[in-house]
DNA sequence: GTCTATAGGGAGATAGAC
DNA sequence: GTCTATCTCCCTATAGAC
């Protein structure tokens, strides 16, 4: 392991940025082999000596998207001192998994596009990682849960869903350059934690809120929707 | 327009929905006429006397999902009285969402994989289509703002596109025969107003809240995740 | 309306030169 | 390691019989 990189390495990670970048785009079935090796600056049957098929190169990038957001997760939660509550956790989870899915933006929008189509056996696989990636959410909120700072008719399950739901469809309408990930972030944050309606603060706040909802009527335009 | 259905008229549904079945499970170039045609008890060519091409079909098919969705929630929120609140509307438009994508599960699971392949042109137009439904729910959500029934602080259009993502993503996990729509979409409306830490009523229930979190140490799990 | 047959093009993968 | 050349297979769409 010498810091140089060997020319096979490099043309296997070129390969694998351009494939991951077509997947993207045209995913699985639409995919060609020609289309990877013009991204590349191959030819065709040069992709053969460092992958051995297709679903050898699909494989490869799947599990680049979802390790790259449980690593980030976990070093994020790693990172936080051992008097974190429940609700720092969630949020520098958010945080870790925006920022993960936004720089491997190409793996994780490939995953997104292909998953659905690629044979069975390589889904299976990934599959796994996800589902342990979401073992790690059910941890976070049933800790949460656990040390009473959720309500007590909380579903954790479903509320996992929503929340992964939600991340993951961040990526098809995030733009770097436009709202940071932090504002993102902590915005979901409180709509997970505090709802739409919600206090700022766990208790105690219930005067310092907007005086109740007057029985106006809704806009013209919502009720003929 | 007689109660029986021409025999082309026939055929032409279940092309469209063995169509529908086929873009989901092997997204759009995935997917080949002779798999529709198999899927629907007819050979390729005869495809071509009801769909003059394969993206005749999926534009059809694309169509058909986001309308089912867009129709749902306008007709339940027009059948909602005019004293409804915000959150009565919200509630009901998730609700009204997952009963359609749930209803109509081929189409729009067919949608989630195969649009992001679809040629350019055919894609714009369902886009228009798909911006339209935000708007709606745009209108949702300023509204019970305006009502005073959100903190102040609510970023409304991060709010719409949680919410949709996370309603677009439940096709993938929701299965038929378990958690009703109804319990889902409770729960879910439970998240996006009153957040996982909230409380149940709009405001000075702080009294009736479960205790401030104990600074409990987090589980080993979590801190070693 | 549905069939059979097929034209014309492009796919994934391999062999062997360099 | 990368190239060229090519094998074999399957695709969309059409033509014309029934």
């Amino acid at each position: 392991m010498t810091k140089k990189l060997a020319k096979s390495a490099i043309s296997q990670k070129r390969i694998l940025d351009a494939a991951a970048r077509i997947f993207r785009d045209y995913g699985y079935a639409g995919t060609t082999m020609r289309a990877i090796a013009d991204e590349a600056d191959l030819k065709p049957g040069s992709i053969y000596y460092h992958y051995k098929s297709k679903d050898d190169l699909i494989s490869a990038v799947l599990d680049i998207g979802i390790r790259a957001v449980t690593d980030s997760v976990g070093k994020a939660l790693r990172a936080l001192p051992d008097t974190a509550t429940g609700r720092d956790r969630i949020e520098a989870a958010i945080r870790a998994h925006l920022s993960a899915i936004i720089e491997v933006g190409d793996y994780t929008l490939a995953t997104r596009r292909a998953l659905g189509q690629v044979p069975e056996a390589i889904r299976a696989r990934n599959t796994r990682m996800r589902d342990t990636y979401g073992s790690i959410w059910q941890e976070i909120l049933s800790d949460a849960h656990q040390r009473g700072e959720f309500r007590t008719t909380a579903n954790l399950k479903l509320a996992r869903l929503f929340i992964l739901g939600a991340l993951n469809w961040t990526v098809e309408w995030f733009k770097p350059g436009g709202r940071s990930i932090d504002d993102v972030a902590r915005e979901f944050a409180a709509i997970v934690l505090d709802g739409l309606s919600g206090r700022v603060e766990p208790v105690g706040l219930a005067e310092e809120l907007p005086p109740p909802a007057k029985p106006k009527r809704a806009s013209a335009r919502v009720r003929a929707a």
